[in-house]
DNA sequence: AAGAAGTCCTGGGCGC
DNA sequence: TGCGCCCAGGACTTCT
């Protein structure tokens, strides 16, 4: 599940990589992937361009390119973005691959079909951009624990499906969720609208704190997320809860337990976050 | 408007 | 042993 530390490391060891290059082609197996413009708009626009810079924003990574495009590229829950040689062997689900002039080829190898890449002007003139409605980047200065409380304000909802809807924060998924929730020390079913100030505050903190250390792991390796060449993130070996049910709470020593909250998997502690 | 539920997709894990 | 069912989840759509 590429979330925003996943997809930090993949921006930063691209802009080490592959800025400066070009695109000399696309491939796509699978032209789904391909949300905006049609298939062949997306060639004739992508093909020739300089890669001139690569950013991230949420979990989407934006390309820009020297036509002033962009290039956005979302991994979606299994997807990696592989940088390899052109003879390198071919991974079993590649579904869209660029071309580089170095002989080098990006392929976006995702097995279960929910990433998605555009191409379009990045003034939203043309089509919206998939970031206008996002929230605040958790790891930058503009979010604060005010701009949180204001996002959080007049919801009713329960705390951890607004941690992941991307509108209140951004880069959030369902392992950062969980283990910033338990940080805190926060039920997840708690609803917002209950959440005294300062708990407020030690969610905010524990948000920065769990995705920065990620980002410094380099990412959770869970199912099959890999960094650009293939090699696993350092993460999981840190996490508290996800993936941990019937383990003990490493701050508590309670067994983990396992629901389902907002019809996604929630690991939590019963001691150290109490409902209510 | 906000919240809840449904949808897409397919490998892998599990039960029988 | 082997088959088939169903879960996982990011973001979008639909309904209330």
């Amino acid at each position: 599940m590429p979330e925003l530390p996943e997809v930090e490391t993949m921006v930063r060891d691209l802009r080490a990589r592959i800025v400066g290059t070009t695109i000399t082609g696309v491939v796509a197996p699978f032209p789904g992937e391909i949300v905006y413009p049609g298939y062949d708009q997306f060639v004739r626009r992508v093909t020739g361009q300089r890669i001139q810079s690569i950013v991230r924003r949420g979990k989407y990574a934006i390309l820009g390119l020297s036509s002033g495009d962009v290039l956005i590229v979302h991994r979606g829950m299994s997807g990696s973005l592989l940088l390899r040689r052109a003879g390198d062997e071919m991974e079993p689900y590649v579904r869209v691959l660029f071309e580089l002039d170095d002989r080098r080829q990006l392929r976006l190898n995702d097995p279960r079909k929910f990433g998605k890449v555009f191409v379009m002007d990045p003034t939203g003139a043309e089509r919206p951009l998939p970031w206008d409605r996002m929230g605040p980047e958790p790891l930058n200065g503009s979010f604060t624990p005010a701009r949180f409380r204001e996002r959080l304000r007049g919801r009713t909802g329960l705390i951890k499906p607004l941690l992941l809807n991307q509108s209140v924060v951004a880069g959030l998924g369902n392992i950062y969720a969980d283990e910033a929730l338990h940080a805190a020390r926060i039920h997840p079913e708690r609803r917002a609208n209950t959440l005294r100030p300062a708990e407020i505050r030690r969610l905010h903190a524990a948000i920065q704190e769990v995705l920065a250390a990620a980002v410094e792991g380099r990412g959770t390796t869970f199912s099959n997320y890999a960094d650009i060449e293939g090699r696993a993130g350092q993460y999981q070996s840190a996490l508290q809860v996800f993936g941990r049910a019937g383990a003990a709470c490493p701050r508590c020593g309670a067994a983990i337990v396992k629901t389902v909250v907002g019809g996604r998997g929630t690991h939590t502690c019963p001691r150290c976050q109490r409902p209510a």
